[in-house]
DNA sequence: AACAGGCCCTAATTTAAATCAGGCAACCAG
DNA sequence: CTGGTTGCCTGATTTAAATTAGGGCCTGTT
């Protein structure tokens, strides 16, 4: 297990809820709105009619996706969150240059175009990245997919960054030790980037999700 | 252990809350306050810094002192009762007769005197009989008592109901089966009395709580 | 065809809640 | 002082919740 195997959110699963989810989450609600308090487990399978397990693999979905939290293990510790993240309400993010291939441009007007992105993930300053090459290809960033990336000076270790070297942009995951920091590629055919405490290490970003435009978009 | 064990409320303990018993329905209101849902028995245990099982009895009190409601078994089936019994409060009711001795007389006019109960036990139309007779005393209804009924026409497996039988009112307890209906009185020493489907039998209502005159009123 | 994902099921298992059974100490009223 | 009431406790026991494990059945893709 490669630890740069780390899932991105946004790629893989489709946003939104199937109609099963949607379905128990209008359960919940309903349960809630007539008896003041959330329902077990057992209650929600009996008002579906189906089995117990079945509603708690689907309300771990419900829980991964952001409609509801829960405690483990506490009976009817079950709360919706208030903000259901607006899956269809998108925003737009400039895309303003490439990564691995040279500086990006941050002025608006040299915007090359947009990507229409989930607003709930879209906090602060964001901007789009055109990744070329295929130096994250372990974490399933490949050439020509976007890169969202939210503009902040620090990141945190295994953080996918956008940092600039010397006048030179590019996506990495950032690892930070004792006596030093290393921007490490998620493929073992590239180098991995040592740098001193002395060194100019500018972060321009964080990589918040990765978009993959297909046909149908 | 007889069946006929059952208790009613109102004979035996004081109204109002112990400070013990007003501690924990404080806890109770801003547990639920605090977290939007119920406490569980244990949870108020550790709030209380007592035992579960000391939570769970006073939450007992708190139930049949009407302050709380709750199902059974079901965690966290905790709710605060709207209308805080006005422990005060207190309407009259009339006494209207006797009963095991004849026929009730219902006409406000011939009121034989007024008894003072919990304006929350009334409900509907309401009327007090005098005891006479042990025939329910496995019941704790002695004779001299006043038990305060409501009438009403039909009641339920296990109700203690004022009967009458061809027209001689008597207070048993109502049991129903598949074949016939049976008024049992909680005393060994009286014989049940069987009904047949044909024969006639009126319920005059139900016997809601019975009240015990004690030097102090 | 061979997978992958979504959805549901049965059958355990693990944990937490609620409840029961006695008992003990403090307190109050007769 | 003695009995009844209260509030608590300890130590089971009983129930219900939550969770785990492993599969079957579709459907849409590759």
């Amino acid at each position: 297990m490669h630890p740069d195997n780390q899932k991105l959110p946004g790629i893989g699963p489709k946003e939104g809820l199937t109609p099963s989810q949607e379905r128990l989450l209008e359960a919940i609600r309903t349960f809630i709105a007539e008896n003041d308090l959330p329902p077990t487990v057992q209650e929600l399978a009996d008002i579906l009619k189906i089995k117990g397990a079945s509603v708690h693999e689907q309300l771990g979905n419900l829980t991964s996706k952001g409609y509801i939290r829960r405690t483990p293990r506490k009976a009817r510790s079950l709360e919706i969150v208030e903000q259901p993240p607006p899956v269809s309400e998108k925003v737009p993010v400039s895309i303003v240059g490439r990564v691995a291939a040279g500086l990006p441009i941050w002025a608006v007007e040299n915007r090359l175009g947009e990507i229409m992105v989930e607003a709930n993930l879209v906090r602060g300053r964001c901007f789009a990245l055109e990744v070329e090459g295929e130096s994250m290809i372990e974490a399933d960033i490949h050439e020509g997919d976007y890169l969202i990336v939210r503009q902040q000076p620090l990141a945190e270790n295994g953080d996918i960054v956008v940092a600039l070297i010397e006048d030179e942009a590019t996506v990495k995951r950032l690892f930070i030790s004792e006596d030093r920091i290393e921007l490490r590629p998620a493929n073992p055919a590239y180098p991995v980037i040592r740098i001193a405490p002395e060194d100019e290490l500018k972060i321009v970003g964080k990589v918040l999700t990765v978009r993959r435009l297909d046909p149908a978009e």
